[in-house]
DNA sequence: CCAACCAATGAGTAATCAGTCACACACCAC
DNA sequence: GTGGTGTGTGACTGATTACTCATTGGTTGG
């Protein structure tokens, strides 16, 4: 039958939407605070056949890991991209394109999650560490910076991760406001 | 009595150590991760006396990374006064206090998942910000540096946090190399 | 049409968890 | 010593969790 008017869907299908919901659902409240019940449930299927599709919680994490760490990287090189058509500076236009991660949300509390959870996970770590590896090497072939510039972007990115985490944007207080100012 | 030949503490020195360990064991798996059992054994006491000291997990997981940003202060604040007593800059020198921070990992790790773990818990995230201000404010006021020094200085901060999360230091690969040089 | 295959689930289970409770024992003032 | 106060625990409990299994029913090639 042709796979547009079946009923069942795929199981690659599910699995693809299933990594998306776990990226939602586990930015939240991270690997240990989010029950494999939610995520079945946000994804429209049955723990059972959760189970199915992702033999343990850690693989599907993995999964859901993986793909923060692409949609990130997807971001920025449509940010590079557009820069060097127009002819603008590489890194700075990165820069700004985490404006549309924050305004997103779970890829970037979906790293920070992540972070966490590496510490003492060695699956998620390894996860973490290509994640980082690949986000660094496209950073440094796109914007032709140096190491310390490449560092110091990629600090801010971070600081911007932990504020996202504690929400500073509602905070009305000088440490909130010089924090969150954009770099000139 | 005297206090010193005493065979039963006082509450008060007990949640001391409960704080001590529950600042070494949750660093390591996080709030959702790590179960007020394990946090009693490692304090030396029941997890009924946990429960008496803490009333609930959360009030406990507070406590603890309040806990954990006085332990940063404090090293800042050393860290300042010896760069101020020698002429030195103070920046500088607690950047280099950071190596100090990394060596434990309690303090670090701890607030890595502070960050985590704020994302969907009130209480946890007003401690967060708690920490962050007073950090901030620390830091503004020793270093007299200017807003973008501090959010520059902040974030290469962050970063380590997160390097130390995917123990990058055992990483053999350009990106970790770069990413863990200390900037000039 | 049918047989083999695959998507999908309801209803479990054993283990683990935060939190409770009744009770024991140490300390100290009198 | 005795009684009152504070320290400390073993033994629970009800809820939640990751994961399983038997089974149903849609899909497909021949």
């Amino acid at each position: 039958m042709n796979p547009a008017t079946r009923t069942l869907s795929t199981a690659e299908a599910r699995r693809e939407t299933l990594v998306e919901s776990a990226v939602h659902v586990f930015a939240e409240r991270g690997f240990h605070g989010t029950p494999t019940a939610e995520v079945a449930k946000a994804a429209g299927i049955s723990q059972a056949y959760l189970f199915r599709l992702f033999p343990t919680k850690t693989e599907l994490y993995v999964a859901a890991v993986e793909r923060c760490f692409e949609r990130t990287l997807g971001v920025f090189q449509a940010a590079a991209a557009a820069a060097e058509a127009s002819g603008a500076e590489v890194l700075p236009a990165m820069g700004e394109a985490y404006a549309e991660l924050l305004a997103d949300r779970d890829a970037l509390l979906g790293q920070l999650q992540a972070h966490a959870a590496a510490v003492n996970d060695p699956a998620v770590r390894e996860a973490v560490r290509r994640g980082f590896a690949r986000l660094y090497e496209f950073v440094a072939r796109a914007s032709r910076a140096g190491d310390d510039e490449i560092q110091a972007w990629l600090a801010h990115g971070m600081l911007l991760n932990v504020l996202a985490a504690m929400d500073a944007q509602s905070v009305d207080a000088p440490w909130a406001r010089a924090l969150l100012r954009p770099r000139h």
